[in-house]
DNA sequence: ACCAATGTGTAGTGTAGACTACACTATCTT
DNA sequence: AAGATAGTGTAGTCTACACTACACATTGGT
């Protein structure tokens, strides 16, 4: 009698682990492409090769799968913004380059999508809410903002709640750019685009408005 | 023979805008609480009692519903926020009214709720994104744009891209919040966490990091 | 070589739900 | 009163799709 395995665990062998990252990326793309609800686990296997009921076995079910393709994602996407000697730039410096990472990385379509479909589904489906943004969008915040908590005790910045500094900065970056892209409002900007629209973030994050250079 | 009427166009009868109004009414209750997908025409016809010819007469398909839905909506959310006197207030306290009481619609299940089923179905149906944004977000960004540009007629601003400028101080004051919000991951703020963030904002934006009161 | 675990393939089953057809009724204008 | 316009109610069609059942094939460790 083989073993229900009602959730995920790791597959152990060779083959398997195989097998389940093929459905994984095949529901990567679908999902992606076509969204949630439009896409049927059919779908899925017909491109992935291989066959429903090991599907089943894997994900328990449609929602698991969901799930699995999501975190998979999101700690990809988000767990390589590179955070290597940044102690050591000024902090102009610092913050363009993870602007500059950050919104290249958010623009993507892959990013979108992710976005999209967790919102749209993130009612039906809470710990997909919280996997997301633990492994996505809060991770980067908190990474910014112990940055933000080495200045403060380096005394090169006055002392205040760095993670809620972190939201705002993050927040700012993105703006109504975030939610254009979204929409498909437009199309994705030019990296010198992106490069601009860091620089003026940054000027504004640390000097006020009142000391922009006019142009 | 009576006239096909594909496409919505407003009632003449008073009778009949009474039943339109049922059905959007039914529409939004129930999109906004259990999601596009997850509502079937019968069962909003079931709420808002009528038939479902009807339904049909009026607005075509389901689409066709939910659009007319989310206008109404966008228009009454993002329609009364108040630009009264705005310009013989100093510019602490214009931002500071405006950041609040738009923080307060955001944070509102309802807008909350619209949010989430644009983002989802936009893909779908791109003449939605564009109903929502300019009914809604981007018509606040532009009258934020407006009241810059006129302080920097008046030489208080020094002159800048003043739409941009505004997506940044929206961007900033929804911040994490936003997301956090819209997954649902924390209850809603209180109206005195709210006052308390936008001054927060209202500083940083105006004064940079480094004019931060150290706290 | 064996046996347990794992993967394959096909063919269901049951249900939900968008949209239509059609015959009938209420109301409004002139 | 008549004809147009709008609303009602029911029943039905057609399709899509999540999930299951079951018999069989392929591995890999010991």
């Amino acid at each position: 009698m083989s073993s229900p395995r009602p959730q995920d665990s790791p597959p152990t062998t060779a083959r398997g682990r195989q097998r389940r990252d093929a459905l994984l990326d095949a529901a990567q793309q679908l999902f992606l492409e076509h969204g949630y609800g439009q896409v049927s686990v059919n779908d899925i296997v017909g491109r992935a090769g291989g066959s429903l009921s090991t599907l089943y076995r894997h994900f328990g079910n449609k929602e698991g799968l969901f799930q699995a393709m999501v975190e998979r994602r999101s700690h990809h996407i988000y767990g390589t913004l590179t955070d290597e000697g940044v102690d050591e730039l000024a902090i102009e410096a610092a913050l363009q380059r993870l602007g500059i990472d950050l919104l290249v990385k958010v623009m993507g379509e892959e990013t979108l999508g992710i976005y999209r479909e967790v919102v749209a589904e993130s009612p039906r489906q809470p710990q997909l809410a919280r996997l997301f943004f633990d492994g996505g969008p809060g991770r980067v915040r908190l990474a910014l903002a112990d940055y933000f908590e080495r200045r403060v005790q380096r005394r090169l910045m006055p002392a205040c709640d760095t993670v809620e500094l972190a939201g705002m900065f993050l927040g700012m970056l993105l703006g109504e750019w975030h939610l254009i892209r979204v929409l498909q409002l437009k199309s994705p900007p030019s990296r010198a685009a992106i490069e601009e629209r860091v620089t003026r973030c940054v000027d504004l994050f640390l000097h006020g408005v009142q000391g922009l250079p006019s142009r």
